[in-house]
RNA sequence: GCUCGGAUGGCGGAACUGGUAUACGCGUUCGACUUAAAAUCGAAUGGGGAAACCCGUGCGGGUUCGAUUCCCGCUCCGAGCACCA
């Protein structure tokens, strides 16, 4: 007898498939498609994790199994490979990013190779290629065009000694993590994506979205549109209103006559009008320890703080005369960065009023609209984009001697990164880019306005980056077209195989997907995209945690690696099915090696079934077995329940085992299982002489002859009976012979008050 | 604090629009094969009880002939957001 050797079989098929490129997909209009993706990973030099297995292998399944029915199936893959890690590892060890990123995608790729992902290996891409961020400088300039790429000063960190800005996980208590010094906040030029252009309509989709309600829920709150009133305050003086104003947003204009001080953020800008000679030295001492603050600092230490500045405002609802105070727990970025407080209905309004014994008035409410004009805000800000380094795409701009941003002509793209010695930022706040001065050097046309000619200028680039999140905003149609030259995206292609029908993923659940649903409108209204949401079906899977329960890691030791699992002996098909098996597909789950071992016996039983089958038979009973679960398994994976398919497939063997199988039993189990264990269920499908076409159920072979009647007394389960299925459209019947059983008999002696017969469960309940 | 999920045997989890709770897998126990072990195969396995039967889906109520499922009120766990006016 001949033992299943996984390793062996699974060699044998992706050799196979690697040779015939079998998964390569091509247009073919008159077929319907299903494009299915993961979302890429960022390759790191660790290899896959569990993690991944889960993700690639959600994805595989679905492909395999849409493909088994005839669909024209797109399953590609790419790697997401800017980013600060392969940067870090460069300054660590002097190894160029560029190098590291090969060698780790070359990694990646063989490890999916030996899992025997049905991958279009055609389609590999990488965002740190030129040839793929020369297109994401493109898309940049399209929304540099059109004014949703802007620059703005913004407060950031920043370290006096260091002269460098700092991200706010750089700064441990106020000082900078570098030399210790107190850090500042600074405001300093900055480059943003205007998402807040799409609010409304990125709001107002989610509910149309196929997603986790989960992931909608979430992005419903990161934008937090808050519909209120913007309302003018005029600066008194003495007891008379000026011209001078504060505004405020509120989503209570209906309370105004209940507001009885104002209060605005240390980073208002017209905070220096507002204070007086007296005041002048506690109001600055109190911004500047406000700016000192870090976020965290700021929230951890929930007490009101705050000073009065010397300004009173007229109340225009009650034309009182009211001071305002300058205080942090009104945020300079929301809203105008003021408000007006009403104690009385407000709690942090009336905390802070409690503290500095100010009026709690509770007037009257009054029309909404009358004393302001209605505004919505968004707790979403814009995108800030720039980073100060090396290791992402260059922004494709440069700067005229008077400091003015002009766009690199498309003409030139890609800025290729250039290679340089040292990728440390410096004291200089710019990127490492900034050392490259030859680099820095390009001659832009510039037209004259007055002449109409056009003359070379020579200008300075742009040193920061992209966010990686703006490479990641697009790849999804590149994949449609992935080696065109001329577009970011051929139309034709495009028009075919998007939006992705599945995407498949555990991370991004705002950031990501908000940002890729941002572009998608953006070029939609362009012109380049013939739909205005990227992603029709999102599934959202959960963690895969050690054993013990906990995240793994490599400080806790606890880290399973999918490669160890498969030349253990178990093989890529066992690991594959083990991870859809391991629970519902959105909820994190625990490794539990000795599972592992229960899918392989079910594997081995498969291998066995097939290939050691002396008790060949064709009883009748199986045709319905085989039937029920060809029904179970298809309509399992339509619902994404990988789990209970797995389930489905071990009781239709272990009842194969018991009766024994024929040849079409086997069949339908090798077809079932190939989406799952590919390598496997085409070992037994070439034995078997079979092809791998989605087999089909009947419903008229779901029926037995016989039933199974539950009888009931008062809800509780006190008999079965087996009956003719005929007979159960016999009501009065079918209640006398359950009425005549002799377990039930005991419980109606004092009287029967109803029967009720529930023929699609074939149930009776008697209610005495 | 707010929002969204969860809670079912020793463990991971099944259960369609209310209808036999615990499928499938793990573990455990017993048996077969073996000199022995592993592997494999078979049987049993929610708790209590000799049995009849009773109790059981986080807790307390409710609706119903019948509730893991629906309604009301809690507890605990997880995730996200967090002074957004």
């Amino acid at each position: 007898m001949e033992r299943y050797e996984p390793l062996k079989i699974e060699q044998k098929w992706q050799k196979i498939w690697a040779d015939t490129e079998a998964f390569k997909a091509t247009e073919e209009k008159d077929t319907p498609k299903m494009f299915i993706a993961e979302m890429f990973p960022y390759p790191s030099g660790a290899g896959l994790h569990v993690g991944h297995v889960r993700n690639f292998t959600i994805v595989d399944v679905l492909a395999r199994f849409y493909r088994q029915q005839g669909v024209n199936v797109l399953r590609p893959f790419g790697y997401d490979t800017f980013g600060l890690p392969a940067e870090n590892y460069a300054i660590k060890t002097g190894t160029a990013p560029q190098d590291v990123t090969k060698q780790n995608t070359a990694n990646f790729r063989k490890q999916a190779e030996t899992l025997g992902y049905a991958i279009d290996w055609s389609r590999e891409i990488n965002t740190s290629d030129p040839e793929y961020y020369k297109w994401t400088q493109w898309c940049f300039l399209q929304l540099f065009k059109k004014g949703l790429a802007y620059q703005k000063e913004s407060y950031q960190w920043w370290c006096p000694v260091d002269q460098t800005v700092l991200a706010n996980e750089q700064v441990e208590n106020g000082h900078c993590w570098r030399c210790g010094h107190e850090v500042e906040k600074k405001k300093m030029k900055q480059w943003f994506f205007k998402i807040t252009e799409y609010a409304d309509e990125l709001l107002d989709e989610i509910d149309n979205l196929n997603w986790p309600e989960k992931i909608k829920t979430m992005q419903k709150n990161w934008i937090g549109r808050s519909v209120g009133a913007e309302i003018d305050f005029a600066i008194a003086s003495g007891d008379k209103a000026t011209s001078r104003k504060i505004t405020v947003f509120t989503t209570r204009p209906d309370t105004i006559k209940g507001a009885t001080f104002l209060v605005v953020a240390p980073e208002y800008q017209d905070l220096n009008y507002l204070i007086s000679d007296n005041t002048k030295d506690e109001v600055m001492k109190y911004k500047n320890d406000a700016l000192k603050k870090s976020e965290i600092e700021r929230q951890e230490n929930k007490e009101k703080t705050g000073v009065f500045t010397g300004s009173y405002v007229i109340n225009p609802a009650t034309k009182e005369k009211i001071p305002v105070y300058v205080a942090d727990y009104v945020l300079a970025g929301y809203g105008t960065g003021a408000i007006m407080a009403v104690p009385a209905y407000d709690d942090r309004d009336r905390e802070f009023a409690e503290k500095f014994n100010l009026p709690i008035v509770e007037a009257e409410l009054i029309d909404r609209d009358l004393y302001g004009t209605p505004k919505t805000t968004y707790r979403m800000r814009d995108w800030l984009i720039s980073r100060q380094r090396y290791w992402g795409c260059p922004i494709p701009i440069a700067y005229d001697k008077e400091g003015n941003p002009h766009p690199i002509p498309e003409d030139q793209l890609p800025v290729v990164l250039p290679d340089i010695e040292d990728y440390k930022p410096d004291e200089s706040g710019r990127s490492a880019l900034a050392k490259a001065t030859d680099w820095l050097k390009v001659k832009i046309p510039v037209t004259d306005e007055k002449t109409g000619e056009t003359h070379l200028e020579e200008m300075t680039r742009e040193t920061d980056t992209l966010d990686g999140y703006a490479c990641s905003s697009w790849y999804l149609w590149r994949y449609a077209s992935p080696h065109d030259e001329k577009a970011a995206w051929d139309q034709e292609a495009i028009k075919y195989w998007e939006p992705v029908d599945i995407y498949v993923g555990a991370d991004h659940a705002v950031a990501h997907l908000l940002y890729a649903r941002f572009w998608c409108k953006f070029f939609a209204d362009e012109g380049y995209l013939p739909f205005r949401e990227p992603i029709t079906k999102l599934i959202y899977h959960g963690y895969i945690n050690a054993p013990d329960g906990k995240k793994m890691s490599k400080s806790k030791g606890n880290v399973i690696d999918p490669l160890d699992v498969i030349n253990d002996g178990y093989g890529a098909d066992t690991l594959r099915t083990y991870e859809m098996f391991i629970g519902p597909v959105e909820l994190d789950a625990a490794w539990n090696p000795r599972s592992v071992g229960g899918v392989y016996r079910f594997l081995n039983r498969c291998y066995t079934l097939c290939f050691d089958n002396k008790t060949e038979t064709d009883r009748e009973k199986n045709i319905i077995i085989r039937n029920k679960t060809i029904k179970k398994v298809t309509e399992d994976i339509f619902h994404y329940n990988f789990n209970t398919a797995v389930s489905a497939m071990m009781e239709y063997v272990n009842e194969l085992y018991k009766e024994g199988a024929a040849k079409e039993d086997l069949i339908a189990l090798a077809k079932l299982l190939k989406p799952f264990a590919p390598h496997l269920a085409s070992e037994m499908l070439e034995h078997l002489d079979a092809d791998d076409e989605w087999p089909k159920w009947e419903d008229k072979y779901l029926i037995s002859d016989t039933a199974e009647l539950v009888v009931q007394v008062n809800g509780k389960l006190r008999a079965t009976l087996t009956i003719d299925v005929a007979e159960l459209e016999d009501e009065k019947a079918i209640i006398d012979k359950a009425l005549d059983l002799p377990k039930i008999k005991k419980y109606t002696e004092s009287g029967i008050k109803k029967t009720i017969f529930v023929k699609k469960a074939k149930l009776v309940n008697i209610v005495v």
